[in-house]
DNA sequence: CCATCCTGAGAGCGCCGCTCTTGTTTCCTA
DNA sequence: TAGGAAACAAGAGCGGCGCTCTCAGGATGG
């Protein structure tokens, strides 16, 4: 019968998600190197050898937990850009980016099992480029609905030949309506912002930054800036 | 005698130079978390306990690590400033934002290992803070001497004022004769450059930039525009 | 009701970081 | 120059790790 077999898939399937959600907590604490899948074993009341009925290796545990901190931060900024008004750019934009940073720091270990350097020879299965572009699609978003209203302006070099087929791929997705130039500019302020944010949750701004809420701010608006969005009237003056 | 008692420290000198030796060897091979001190003690023919004579422990050995991945970086940086004309800004500044991502790219385990997510519980310690700023120096010399040239433009919204005493200090070492604005553009353009190589380097930009080169030179020049820096007479066009 | 599969438990392998003890060599000094 | 202190390499050992294999018992499904 269907339901008996789902009986015995169902308990699997919560066995699974709590050693996940134990994993999680124990991410939190301790950082993904030192994460042991025998300490989230004994937490369990498990046997070590048990848990390899469920995951059939670290990796394929820290595995579920990248995606799961994909999805978060994800959610995240999702929910930072939805509290917005559609056409107010700056301000999506500045919510989107102060939703990883404040992701980042109330998860500083997730953060950097996503962003920071990869575990050694690990090396990201398919299962996690989907949920690794709900970041970039909030932002895309962002920035295609500023296309879309006229409030990009398109300024600065153009992006070599050789990326014009990564920006047509990208309009198909995430980008869509977004000329070249500002594609290009786009990725970097991505980058830039994850940057900012690995820089100080990675100690490089220790002893040079003090009031870090208020440059994170400014520094994402001059990336808005850097992009084209239209954030504000910038005086111009040269020295 | 001061000579005898040199030649003691002289081999022990000489003994923990080769173990940091073989250790980034390795850790080239293995990367950072895998790094073992059994390991290399054992390519040297010693026995594990023999090597906690020359470091108390493994994240010593780590930091010693850390101190020459900075150094080794700032003194690629260096040299590629070094070799463009003073007073070809852009070019001094597209060459060392290169040589930060050449030496990534050749010797990724050891830029991991400083620029990517600290080792669990790891703390750095006061030493790695000055090579650490190596970078940061050549890139504030180039940033110093346009602004000395009149060759920047100080565009944008004004940093927080509580940024203001950090520009301040920042002025007095790294960035003198810079004004604010530039300061925290700088800042944001470092962090950016950092987080571009890194997304780059940890599979970020898997699937998403094909020809990585010539985006990279892009992305660092709209960066140079960020701060200021006046590389070329942009067209400007609304969309 | 019985054969099949799934599961958890246990023992064990080889690795790790690190400590302690034991002889031995080197150095400084009285 | 002789003796004590310091530095040294080596070995054994502790607890922990990822992972494998075997085995007994219970749920599943014909």
């Amino acid at each position: 019968m269907n339901a008996s077999r789902t009986a015995r898939e169902r308990v699997r399937a919560e066995l699974t998600r709590e050693i996940t959600d134990v994993a999680r907590r124990q991410l939190g604490e301790v950082g993904a190197p030192a994460l042991s899948l025998r300490a989230v074993a004994r937490e369990m009341g498990m046997v070590s050898s048990a848990v390899y009925r469920y995951f059939p290796s670290r990796d394929d545990l820290l595995t579920a937990l990248i995606i799961d901190g994909y999805n978060a931060v994800g959610v995240a900024v999702e929910q930072a850009d939805a509290a917005c008004a559609r056409d107010d750019v700056p301000g999506r934009w500045l919510a989107a980016c102060r939703g990883i940073r404040g992701w980042a720091l109330a998860h500083p270990h997730e953060y950097a099992l996503v962003y920071g350097s990869p575990v050694p020879g690990y090396r990201a299965p398919e299962q996690t480029i989907e949920p690794a572009s709900r970041v970039a699609a909030v932002l895309g978003a962002i920035v295609s609905d500023a296309c879309a209203a006229g409030a990009v302006d398109d300024v600065g070099a153009s992006p070599p030949a050789s990326f014009g087929p990564d920006a047509a791929r990208l309009r198909e997705t995430v980008l869509p309506g977004v000329p070249d130039g500002v594609v290009a500019r786009s990725l970097t302020a991505w980058a830039s912002i994850v940057g900012l944010v690995s820089f100080e949750l990675f100690g490089q701004f220790e002893n040079v930054i003090t009031d870090r809420d208020a440059f994170f701010d400014h520094a994402a608006l001059s990336l808005a800036g850097l992009i084209g969005l239209q954030v504000d009237p910038a005086p111009r003056a040269r020295i």
